[in-house]
DNA sequence: CGAAGCATTGACATCAATCAAGAAATGTGG
DNA sequence: CCACATTTCTTGATTGATGTCAATGCTTCG
């Protein structure tokens, strides 16, 4: 992964592949991508599906972590709250990415649906069994959590490196980005987060968001349609704000 | 963890418990803890130890990713760089850490020893035939990543959300903590990190650092013992700041 | 003792936060 | 389908925290 395309990864997080999950039924399922129909069998029995609406928590900060969950449609942001009130978003979540794994007994993050979708949930005792049953499994979680250290660390940077504009310009892109890996077609992509939702997640407000947002418009390089879509006129434009390249800093 | 120790976790790193690794002779080495002796013996045909200066590179960002690496004597940073010369330090490792673990092909970022220390390593390929050999081993590089991911979210919650001075406080109180972990004893702790080092792990400038010790120094709460000495006088003063949880903000 | 590296402090500039008002989009009920 | 309420977004004025530039002082080490 290039270093640079800071937010990319994150927004990417643990999705993968385009195998079918045969109890969810959807296309491109993190977790069961690496599984052949005998382990899906295994997990089928344990899993089950929810419907969500917009706004609705998937699991809180501070639950006992006792499901694994597969987002199958929708988009998600995950927080983390601090005992004063102020919050942070860690980051986004998209169709086929894999939420709440952790080992410890907690969710060290709440997360909540950004628009209306479905989550696929699995027991972690019940998954455990399957990683003593199935080492691919595991060794498929491991590359997951590596793959989203690294996207995290990318975050680092960008947060403890990059100008208001930059973090929004990178974050722009990789949103498209991750739409486009998901069989996104068409110029106008999905927005789902709000300013707030961008401002927390780059650690600005949501004024600088929108301030940004503005000026890239004025400049001719994206334009919006209503509240949630987005066209990049000219990408090229963004991307090299937001790759930490730029000659003058 | 406490969702608001910000930098402790990333301090902490890979680290781990008191284990003895017959072939680095160390007390409490990450990769070793969870092995028995035939395991280590498999390893230690393979492992070298190499001691290293202050300021030598353990490996650089980009380099393949032949081996990893656990730090059994000394301090290192880990850093990545900008295309256009900005740099940050992405964490901090003491003795007893597991360096450079990625099932890449690259290194994503640099380390770099801030004192004199050794380091022992073992190559990658070996490292996943340990794997298929010794499923415990695996599941341990799970933990460890997880725990890094937890530590690496912290942390960005610490960059987007606090201040200069939190951080700074946060930063302190973690790496006092750290060597607290790793059997220190008095009241004096090593600082062995320039203002430069701190303020590219916190995405602060020198200045910015030095301005927040002395005002720690001016209140009573720190006291320095030459540049790298570190006395914590007052330290729930500094968790108070470093926690997040100040009523007025 | 002197040199080199690192830290401190001050003056000033700048970027983003804050405070405040109003506009646009969305949703709701008649 | 329209009028209204609500939420979200935009924009402006101002403030404040941190960055930048520059000078000086302290530690350490040869």
């Amino acid at each position: 992964m290039h270093p640079l395309d800071t937010t990319r990864a994150l927004m990417e997080g643990t999705g993968s592949g385009a195998d079918i999950c045969l109890r969810c039924g959807s296309r491109s399922i993190g977790l069961c991508a690496p599984l052949d129909a005998g382990m899906l069998d295994d997990m089928a029995g344990d899993s089950e599906r929810h419907a969500l609406d917009a706004r609705d928590a998937i699991f809180h900060q501070g639950d006992t972590a006792r499901f694994v969950y597969t987002l199958t449609e929708g988009m998600a942001r995950l927080t983390r709250v601090l005992p004063d009130g102020r919050q942070a978003v860690i980051g986004f979540r998209f169709a086929g990415d894999t939420l709440g794994f952790t080992p410890a007994t907690e969710h060290a993050f709440g997360a909540e649906m950004l628009t209306r979708g479905t989550i696929c949930r699995i027991e972690r005792r019940r998954l455990d069994t399957l990683f003593r049953r199935y080492p691919l499994l595991e060794r498929r979680f491991l590359d997951l959590c590596v793959r989203e250290l690294a996207a995290s660390q990318d975050h680092i940077l960008a947060l403890g490196r990059f100008s208001a504009e930059e973090r929004v310009a990178a974050f722009l892109v990789s949103l498209a980005e991750a739409q486009e890996r998901r069989n996104h077609a068409g110029p106008v992509f999905d927005l789902p987060a709000t300013r707030a939702d961008i401002g927390e997640f780059l650690g600005l407000t949501l004024e600088t968001v929108s301030r940004a947002i503005s000026a890239f418009r004025r400049r001719g390089w994206i334009r919006l349609h209503g509240h949630n879509g987005l066209e990049l006129v000219d990408r090229a434009a963004l991307i090299g704000l937001g790759s930490g390249d730029r000659p003058g800093a």
